[in-house]
DNA sequence: CGAGAATTTGAAACCCATCAATGACGGTGG
DNA sequence: CCACCGTCATTGATGGGTTTCAAATTCTCG
């Protein structure tokens, strides 16, 4: 099972392809981390980047007083810790116990230098990130309850797809507070969704880790997908008419 | 007065720093955006990069129903478009009359190829958008309207510090709209919130568009900084005790 | 099988949104 | 210069979606 997301909401670059990024772990070691092992701290300093080679990351970011946002869950093939600054910006803590192999930020900076395809890698990476991290700003900033686990609901499946299609049955390795804390809710009120959902039929839950969706285009529609996919007439008119001048 | 954000909550990368992306303009023609014009659309092709000369953009998503999410506000000195993908992930709006140039990005290819310093700016850029985004959906997510409104008060005071300290007059161009639809609230919530602050004291409001901080401090610790570097202890204590292992 | 944790479910409270009305600007034209 | 009008901001009253608090139930795993 090679599935492959940093923030749920990214886009996948293509899983199969032999990704330069990711020779670099090629001879690497793989380490094991516990359940809820924490791989470093928001703040510590960036010596390392990481390629997980199974099981489930939580990534976030904390307030003072505990709250705590989740900014994004990496699963197996994902490349962590690529582009950012000297220190890392948030908390990577494992949901299941994860295998995962380490490269020196050090030895990036050389290859960066020998392979110029690869610097495009590291910025498209970054730019998948953000585009990831928009969407989220949207769906923190205005969507409904329903509308996020329905998102989220079908970001997973959409990043889970065998073979072009979405899959039906995901399993959900993180907790209800994990997916709470990553879709500014509460744990109750993601329960109570979930069970809304599963009683109008539109998804099952054989078990509360695992979720088969019965109707993925109304859970589409209730995800209600931003941007210029959206194939509706009528967009932009309805905020009272911003059009260029 | 140069003052740099891409999004408000963007780490400044030291204004006076002579940025070769920057060079880039150099000989560019100055375009004109009137108040409310459309510099492009999300999901249009994108063809071109921008500096702000002059004046404030919104970038934001919208949903089909009118829904808005404003993703940052670009202030002069800041360049928009340059780490993305083919197409613009946001539509950018000008909340003021806006001088910018404009820069082809198939010559940015070509400039990327010849400077390799450039390649890493880039980079950078797309890391502190990244670090700002993630900020943000902790603000999204966790924060109370009071603690979003002196963050964003904070941030911008930060931006547009002169000489190091923050400054405490600041200006704030958009609407009130604008500032509820870039921090997740309402117009109303966002009125009523500034008008609280302002009877307590925190700030003043000379006009509804200019904000002077009266008690910086106050309004830091309203704000909720996250991350490590909160010199406060327990920090990591309270939901729980996730220690490593 | 048993104990603690996670999830589900219920009831009440609250923060913010919504709806509505008033007030303050700012630009325009008489 | 000022009256006018549309837009934006403020302020008030009410309501609702989600949170909070609490308890029951299920799950997990030693």
């Amino acid at each position: 099972m090679m599935t492959t997301l940093t923030q749920l909401a990214r886009k996948l670059p293509a899983p199969q392809e032999n990704s330069s990024l990711r020779t670099l772990f090629g001879g690497r070691l793989t380490e094991t981390l516990d359940s809820n092992g924490i791989l470093f701290w928001e703040g510590d300093v960036a010596n390392d980047l990481f390629e997980i080679a199974s099981g489930c990351l939580r990534l976030y970011k904390m307030m003072p007083d505990g709250r705590r946002a989740i900014t994004g869950f990496m699963f197996p093939g994902e490349i962590l810790g690529v582009a950012f600054k000297d220190r890392y910006l948030f908390t990577a803590e494992a949901v299941t116990p994860v295998r995962l192999r380490r490269f020196p930020r050090t030895q990036l900076h050389a290859s960066l230098a020998r392979a110029p395809g690869l610097s495009r890698e590291v910025l498209a990476m970054a730019c998948d990130e953000l585009s990831a991290a928009q969407e989220q700003m949207l769906l923190l900033g205005r969507k409904t309850a329903v509308e996020r686990i329905a998102y989220f609901l079908v970001t997973v499946a959409r990043h889970i797809e065998a073979g072009g299609k979405p899959a039906r049955a995901i399993d959900l390795p993180m907790s209800r507070t994990d997916i709470a804390d990553f879709l500014g809710l509460t744990m109750e009120t993601v329960s109570r969704v979930l069970g809304k959902l599963k009683v109008e039929g539109l998804i099952s839950l054989p078990t509360s880790h695992h979720v088969t969706l019965n109707q993925l285009g109304q859970l589409q529609r209730l995800a209600g997908e931003s941007g210029p996919l959206t194939p509706d007439a009528g967009e932009r008119t309805v905020r009272g008419a911003v059009w260029p001048n």
